[in-house]
DNA sequence: GCCTCGCGTCACAGAATTGCCACAGGCCTT
DNA sequence: AAGGCCTGTGGCAATTCTGTGACGCGAGGC
C-alpha cells in the first residue's frame, strides 16, 4: 500500500502483513525495530495484537486508524502503544512520528540513530554495523565513523576540512593524505569495484560525497 | 485554563506558566515529571522551549497546538518532543497520551513484566532473573544491571560513556577499564564460549552491543 | 599537447584498544 | 569480629589501527 512505499522511500526497511495473525507471526520471526499497526485489520484487531506483543516485547508500536474516535485513542494507548496516528496521514508526518518514537525508545539514549540505505549497502547507525547485500562488513572505528558521517548527509559533498572536524575532531588540515587514506580503506571494503567507486564519490577540489545509487 | 483543571482531576499535579520564559524558569526550578507545551505561547515559542529543554534534559515533552499543520507536527517532533497533540483535545485523550509517554519513559507505570530473549538466554526484567537454556544464572548486582540495560536496547551499540551513565550513574569517563572488566565478568557467566562472545559483542572504538542471535 | 596540481596507493612503525589477570578495599553476612 | 563476596584499579600483552611520507598517475587548465 501507499504507506509501505512511502516508508521505504524514507529509508526504512518495511515488511507488511495482511492479517492480524500474520502480523504476530512476522513480529516473532523478524523482530522488527518498530511496528506500525492498523487497528482495523482482518483477523485479530490491532488493539489485541498490541497487547499480545506488549506481553513479551518492548518494541515500539504505532497504531494507525481511520477512526478518530477519542475512545479509540485512549484504548489504543492503554493497550501499550507508543503513539496513535489517525489516517489520513502525510508520509512525512508518519516518518517524523516514527523517528520520534525511535529516538525516545531506550530512555532517550542520544544518537539512537536510524539506518541509511544506499542500494544494497545498509548503514545502521544504532547498531553501528554496516552490511552489503545482507553480508556484514567489518570496519575499523575510524572507517565506521567516516561512513556514518557521510551517510548522515547523503548526496552532499563534504570537504576534507569538514570531515576532519566530524570524524577526527581536528581543526587543522595540513597537507595531509589522512582523509584520502581513510576513504581509500573504506572504499576497499564497501565498494564493489574500489577503483570505480559508485557510492563514495570524489569531488575534485572539495572532498567526498556519499551518493544514493541512480 | 480548562486543561489544567482536567489534568488535575485526572490525578496529576499541575503547574502552569503564562509565558515561554516563565515555562523555562519553572522547568528549571520545579523539575517536573512531564512538560505539556503550548506551541503558541507569548514570548519564546514552544518549539524553541522544547529545543532548549532538550539540550540538557530528557524530561518527557508533549507539544500542544491549535494548528494542525503537517509541517508543525514534523518540526515539533524534530525539536525533540515525545508527542504532538492537536487542539481541541478531549481531556481523557490528553491523559492517555500523557500516560503513554510516561509509561514509555519508565517513570510512570512500572514495566509490565517484560522479558527479553536472546537465543537460549532469557532476561526477565520483571523478576530480575537471568536463565540460559532454562538454567538460572547467578549474577552480581552490577552484572545484572549491565545486562538489563543492554537487553533494553538489543542490537544497539552502547558507548562506554552511555553504559557508565546507565549502570553506574557516572558522568566522567577516565581511562577506566571499569566497563570492560564488568563486561568480561558478565561474559564469563553468560556466554557459551567467553573468548568468542556471541551475545555481548564488542564494537571497537565505541563500546558494546547485545545482539539477538542470527 | 604539455604542465601542474590533486588524488590514489602502498608500506611501515608508533599508537591506541581491548582482553585478561591479580589484588585490595569495602560491604554484607554470619 | 571474621570471613566471603563484589567491585574498582592498575598493569600487561596481544592485536589491531592509524597517521605519515613517498611515489606515480590522471584530470584539468592553458
Amino acid at each position: 500500500m501507499a504507506i509501505e512505499i512511502a516508508l521505504t522511500r524514507q529509508g526504512h526497511q518495511v515488511a507488511t502483513a495482511a492479517t492480524g495473525e500474520e502480523a504476530l507471526e512476522m513480529w516473532q520471526s523478524q523482530r522488527p525495530e518498530l511496528v506500525v499497526l492498523d487497528v482495523m485489520l482482518p483477523g485479530i484487531d490491532g488493539f489485541e495484537i498490541c497487547r499480545r506483543i506488549r506481553r513479551t516485547d518492548q518494541v515500539p508500536i504505532i497504531l494507525l486508524t481511520a477512526r478518530s474516535d477519542d475512545i479509540d485513542v485512549v484504548v489504543g494507548l492503554e493497550s501499550g502503544a507508543d503513539d496513535y496516528v489517525v489516517k489520513p496521514v502525510q508520509p512525512r508526518v508518519l516518518d517524523a512520528r516514527i523517528r520520534a518514537v525511535l529516538r525516545r525508545h531506550g530512555n532517550g539514549v542520544p544518537d539512537a540513530g536510524d539506518t541509511a540505505v544506499f542500494g544494497d549497502l545498509v548503514v545502521d547507525r544504532a547498531a553501528m554495523t554496516v552490511t552489503r547485500a545482507g553480508e556484514p562488513i567489518s570496519l575499523t572505528p575510524t572507517e565506521l565513523k567516516l561512513l556514518v558521517e557521510l551517510s548522515r548527509r547523503p548526496g552532499q559533498a563534504l570537504s576534507r576540512q569538514q570531515l576532519l572536524r566530524l570524524v577526527w575532531d581536528h581543526d587543522y588540515l595540513g597537507d595531509s593524505r589522512l582523509v584520502d587514506a581513510c576513504v581509500q580503506r573504506l572504499r576497499a571494503k564497501v565498494e564493489v569495484v574500489p577503483s570505480e567507486p559508485q557510492l563514495i564519490r570524489t569531488v575534485r577540489g572539495i572532498g567526498y560525497r556519499l551518493d544514493p545509487p541512480r
